[in-house]
DNA sequence: GAGTGGTCTAGACCACAAA
DNA sequence: TTGTGGTCTAGACCACTCC
């Protein structure tokens, strides 16, 4: 802040922060090469990379695993208070909303979901690991963990499908109290992949933990999003 | 994943975690210096630098611009559902609060603060810039803006304490019915420069728009919190 | 004044994506 | 196969903190 001559960072960020916002660089669409852009800009790759990475940070721009870096379309709202799921929520805003499973299956519980959904040591979980996008956009993994004593014969349906719905149609429950746990973190390696970017991303971490009508605990939702794909709202009342 | 010869990023994160978990580095301890570091790990203060990166995107360390590296604390809860203070939320916690007042004026109403506070164009309004802290630690920066036609002589009041509490006694008012928006998004300068950390660095902003007990729009607040600092939760009744 | 973090240079090799 | 991003090396100077 004492002399004005600003940084190198500084001014790549500015600079970059200007063509997009002028819409010369539309959301979605792909910046240069970095060894363009640092020719562009006189200067060296890691540099450029640290300006991409505060752009990065801001939710500017957005990477791709060894496929480079594109301007962020905009954030998805998200109302933990409005009870809808991830396809009608998407579709709300205009957005096309896309699900793959990654794999589903019963396994031994962690010591971390035991305690989530309050059973006993040693039980039984389904999981269910999907990946989400918008627009086709990967946004967002998840691992969902069901109490499988309410959901027998679950690995029978389709899965690429809302839950929520399967749980109305097949299984007549619905959720009732759920908790919410919101904590900024970054990816673990296996949320990386799914998502096909870098380890040690920036991400919003969100457990979703799920009563049904009669207050039973059902299931949890570990999910991790990408920090720029989401902007959470609540609306408390008086 | 192919090949099982670990990146030099990595072995040094999952190190430092090890040290972190196993509390040999205790919260709030400081690290070695980054070329101490870089020594201790045979690789270069860039490499090292980039893995300080990762476990601060993970919120396992913090930065203070210029001082060096630090373990972070435990994160504070926020739960917006509740209405509740800084200080008490603070206390409540076991913790340790404190609040600096940065600034306090009548100044022009942004655009932006008009439309969030309903105010016609070129407006005043209170502006109240403060820095606060969790055991020390600077966590938080807010702007509050007041409609000054609520708050008459404000500026004469002691602005370390509660905002609440002088609304309430001082005005007669509370909060009704409040909004809340929260983004993961990085500092701007300003904010940097009062938590004393790079521009840049990860945060979460969260904006809340407040209404009295007869549903004015009061005031709102723009808070920046370092995004280590804090785990947001929500519990959504039936 | 010594040491530290902040910033920047000028390269290099490899693995993977896209053509 | 070509180019790209991912990773890493081995330095350098400056501004600031802290002693």
């Amino acid at each position: 802040m004492r002399d004005e001559a600003p940084r190198a960072v500084t001014t790549i960020c500015s600079a970059l922060e200007e063509q997009i916002e002028r819409g010369l660089l539309p959301p979605g669409s792909k910046l240069p090469a970095e060894r363009k852009l640092s020719e562009v800009f006189a200067t060296t790759r890691i540099t450029l990379r640290e300006a991409l990475g505060q752009l990065e940070a801001q939710g500017l721009v957005y990477r791709e695993e060894r496929r480079g870096w594109f301007v962020s379309p905009p954030r998805l709202t998200y109302n933990p208070l409005v009870r809808s799921h991830f396809h009608a929520m998407v579709a709300e805003q205009g957005r096309v909303p896309a699900t793959e499973v990654i794999g589903a299956r019963l396994m031994p519980a962690s010591a971390e979901i035991c305690q989530m959904l309050a059973l006993p040591a040693l039980s039984s979980v389904y999981q269910i690991r999907r990946a989400r996008r918008v627009d086709g956009r990967l946004v967002l993994y998840v691992e969902h963990y069901l109490n499988p004593a309410y959901f027998p014969g679950l690995l029978g349906f389709d899965l690429t499908l809302s839950l929520t719905d399967l749980y109305a149609r097949e299984y007549g429950l619905c959720y009732g109290r759920v908790r919410f746990d919101m904590v900024p973190t970054a990816l673990h390696s296996q949320a990386a992949a799914a998502l096909k970017v870098s380890v040690g991303s920036p991400a919003l971490r969100i457990v979703r933990v799920n009563r049904d009508q009669h207050g039973r605990l059902i299931d949890c939702d570990l999910e991790f999003w990408r920090h720029d794909a989401l902007h959470v709202c609540v609306e408390v009342p008086e």
